[in-house]
DNA sequence: AAAACAAGCTAACGTTCGCTAGCTTTCAAT
DNA sequence: ATTGAAAGCTAGCGAACGTTAGCTTGTTTT
């Protein structure tokens, strides 16, 4: 019962933010901006295709000449999240071979600083994927998977290195997932810090976290 | 997008504990135990009254005699869980003066023991309390911010006396906080490992993420 | 025995939900 | 000038929602 933004809302930030090139233009794109905001601040149940039409201007009927159902809109999202999430972490790690601490600073990084630059969508992507039916979701977890692995493999290329310590790496590496992810909730620009700053923290955080002493 | 169950279940457990003492005897405790799991497995806004009514036994209106709404027995349970946390908390840290490192291991401990314990009980008051209206989540706030300091205050002497070195004391106690969160999400008891070995290793965790060399 | 209460029931209210059918308008391409 | 697709609209369907009213039943209290 930590980190959440003061009030009683699920997330501190209040921009809309897709990662460039992945928001259709026109209609198409306003519902996809308009749903995530919706989603992200009240959930999939609580936000109604009424509320997401008369945000973008038009009738809710009109919204199914753009997208199937509402549940399409939400897999769409949720899609871009973990594309843009693994595509960042997988950029990252082949940027930064072959050093087993650069390698974990970059890939702590990248998932930093995707929940903070795009904090409703992480959020959405991460705390409403349960909401879509199996045939949705699966394509989806198969991509957290992959993100999951990227910084298992570094954690566990250190440890047989040596130059990482720990009793479990499952529980070392939910550790320091769980630290980013939660940013996502906190973070809004106000705050001064920069999401590279943050990120730079946390990735010395888990540098420490895994034993490395500098 | 980490440390999830497999599944696209929003928590792995299947238990519906309450901590010992807090539900009530007959009908008004299974209306709170069935509410939890639902409120916990769907969301609040997802389950529904005769949802809920159905498993205890009962007919939808029934419910009405022994809560005067939905919005009441999901605040009762916010109630529960964050009186709980902070309970925990509290009586962790009093046991542990005065040294700065074992308050440490006391609180993380007790942190990570209250989500892995009461894994429902977390994913409801960390997730659906934003459905509550303001009247009723501004107490429960309060004791959010109150077990925060409990931890806030520990990092903080524990800089004071030059044992901690962290470059943020805020970013350090949100991330050793998330870490302590997410583990309801995740953890079941058929993993092997039991809530106190997984409390030791993510102290050690903590204890590392400040700085500590040992 | 009578009265009061507790805890369930059926039925229904008004609202909102996701979604469909079918119509109008706009406007670029033929 | 005509056509045809794109994108909007109104109206409404059936289902589900939280909640209320009023009744029955069984137990406890007076």
């Amino acid at each position: 019962m930590f980190s959440a933004p003061a009030s009683h809302r699920r997330l501190a930030a209040v921009g809309t933010d897709l990662p460039p090139g992945t928001a259709p233009d026109g209609s198409r794109g306003q519902i996809l901006s308009e749903s995530l905001r919706l989603f992200a601040e009240q959930g999939y149940g609580a936000a109604s295709i009424r509320d997401i039409a008369s945000r973008v201007g038009i009738k809710g009927a009109s919204l199914y000449s753009h997208y199937p159902s509402k549940a399409h809109v939400l897999a769409e999202l949720v899609r871009i999240g973990h594309e843009e999430h693994f595509r960042r972490m997988r950029d990252a790690l082949l940027a930064a071979q072959p050093d087993v601490h650069v390698q974990l600073a970059a890939v702590v990084r990248a998932h930093v600083c995707a929940h903070a630059e795009y904090p409703m969508l992480a959020v959405v992507s991460n705390s409403e994927l349960h909401a879509l039916p199996e045939e949705f979701a699966a394509p989806l977890l198969a991509i957290r998977r992959q993100s999951e692995m990227l910084m298992l493999d570094v954690i566990q290329r250190g440890v047989n290195l040596g130059v990482f310590k720990v009793p479990d790496i499952q529980l070392a590496m939910t550790a320091i997932g769980a630290m980013g992810l939660r940013v996502a909730h906190w973070y809004t620009p106000d705050s001064g810090k920069t999401p590279e700053q943050i990120a730079d923290t946390y990735a010395l955080f888990a540098a420490r976290l895994l034993g490395v002493t500098a």
